[in-house]
RNA sequence: GGAGAGGUGGCCGAGUGGUUGAAGGCGACAGUCUUGAAAACUGUUAUAUCCGAAAGGGUAUCGCGAGUUCGAAUCUCGCCCUCUCCGCCA
């Protein structure tokens, strides 16, 4: 949630800066005029109850009158405050000034590319060719519906594997393994700032239970800290999350439609961070940089993308994405993702530190990134460690946890 | 699923209609003392919001929501959650 002084202080800023996201700018001043009224009527209520307040058994009648003053007031309130919280649902974070600008994904920007990618002397095949029956979307559809995957053998072995090299990459570090609920409250998405995601219908929501499916871990390890009050000196709080992850992928209809890339239901290995203002830059360049610690270890080839303003996540000050070569495709594909929405979410969840010279209560920064997207590694590992023979090679640092140094794959 | 108990400040815990934002304790912070620390003593110590340049002042908050009352942490109703026992169960 932005900071509602923000845009009582600063309107243009406010607008500036949720145009460049492509929203918009008019919610600024649909804020400003209900908040206004609702001041206003704050204070003439505020001044009632001071009244009513002084009041004793013997002006029973005058206590009355002005009660029922107080009760019309309150009914005005409640019913501003809910269409100005409504109001400021919609209004997304502002991103950082250096963000490039931009409609869409076509107008991101490459800051590096890193790695070799492998000459093959053969046509590279694509991952659903090299797995084989490894990967069954047919029989999924049948159990299941389309977009949905079985995954057998020593991918699913892989799986594993990867998980353990993120643990034991990330743990010296500082992260705390975990694994979240799943499932969350709806104010909690909302706390998080994903309305957008609620409302484009991309969370599977459990009726009978009036709970959301998380769409990432990100979803459930944000509010592990909420109405929490974290001391400095404890900062920065590092987690390394593991869950299952559910989308509908609405709006994607035709998009990869094929085997494991989008799909409703993956594992994902997440990081999350809780950190002070004044550090979350580095922190974000920091999650980053572990991304591309396990990129290369995996010695996979990958390009750093700058997300554009247009394309950038709603709760988002600033956006990274890490996209992985895909031989069989012929292209960098996202594979991982990093996002500083500073005090956007800490604010929608109440999450706080204790300043240590001062004793000042402040908004933390949140900061989320992928570890591993399991699935879309799967596919990168596929296609990049494929050799002539139509066999998958397994990566170096995960040959001790699969086990092997090439694939079983049945035919 | 059945039966019972309970939800008060950072934590523990008192408080059944009238300056109670809330006793007491713990913790934290500051000071005295000490070479330093500990102990002891003294003091400070909720949050949000509105008005204000500030000083300061108003209002709200004792799980949540409604109600009774001039007045509610305290009474009534609904909801949520937690715990204990029994049952079922990975």
């Amino acid at each position: 949630m932005i900071d509602i002084n923000l845009i009582r202080e600063n309107p243009d800023k406010v607008r500036k800066g949720i145009e460049r996201k492509h929203y918009d700018a008019g919610l600024v001043d649909a804020f400003l005029k209900i908040d206004a009224d609702w001041r206003a009527n704050k204070q003439e209520a505020d001044e009632l109850r001071a009244k009513q307040k002084t009041f004793g058994p013997e002006s029973r009648d005058e206590a009355k009158a002005v009660k029922e003053k107080v009760a019309e007031k309150e009914a005005v309130i409640s019913g501003l405050e809910k269409e100005r919280q409504r109001v400021l649902e919609q209004i997304p974070n502002i991103p950082a000034d250096d963000v490039p600008e931009g409609k869409d994904d076509s107008e991101n920007v490459v800051l590096r590319q890193v790695g070799e990618r492998p000459q093959f002397d053969f046509e590279p095949k694509d991952y659903l060719t090299l797995a084989g029956r490894l990967i069954d979307t047919e029989q999924a559809v049948k159990v299941a519906s389309s977009r949905f995957g079985y995954i057998f053998g020593d991918l699913a072995r892989l799986e594993f594997a990867l998980v353990k090299l993120a643990m034991d990459t990330l743990e010296p570090y500082g992260f705390v393994p975990t694994i979240p609920p799943v499932m969350v409250k709806p104010e909690v998405m909302r706390g998080m700032g994903k309305q957008k995601f609620l409302e484009a219908g991309d969370a599977f929501y459990l009726q009978d239970d009036n709970l959301y499916l998380v769409g990432s871990s990100e979803h459930s390890i944000g509010p592990f800290h909420m109405d929490n009050i974290l001391e400095e000196e404890t900062l920065p709080r590092r987690y390394m999350g593991f869950s299952t992850c559910f989308r509908r992928e609405a709006g994607s209809y035709g998009k990869d439609t094929k085997g494991i890339l989008r799909v409703h239901q993956f594992d994902k290995v997440e990081m999350f961070s809780f950190s002070k203002p004044e550090d979350s830059e580095e922190e974000h360049k920091f999650l980053l940089g572990r991304e591309e610690e396990m990129l290369g270890k995996l010695k996979l080839p990958y390009q750093v993308m700058a997300i554009c303003t247009g394309d950038m996540g709603f709760g988002d000050y600033r956006q990274f994405d890490v996209e992985t070569w895909l031989p069989g495709q012929g292209k960098y594909r996202e594979t991982m993702s990093c996002s500083n929405t500073g005090d956007f979410q800490s604010r929608g969840l109440n999450i706080k530190y204790r300043v240590k010279s001062t004793g000042e209560l402040k908004y933390i920064h949140t900061l989320n990134a992928t570890a591993f997207a399991i699935g879309r590694m799967l596919i990168a590992i596929l296609e990049n460690y494929q050799t002539k023979a139509g066999d998958v090679l397994v990566p170096e640092a995960l040959q001790a946890f699969v086990g092997k140094e090439k694939l079983s794959i049945p035919k």
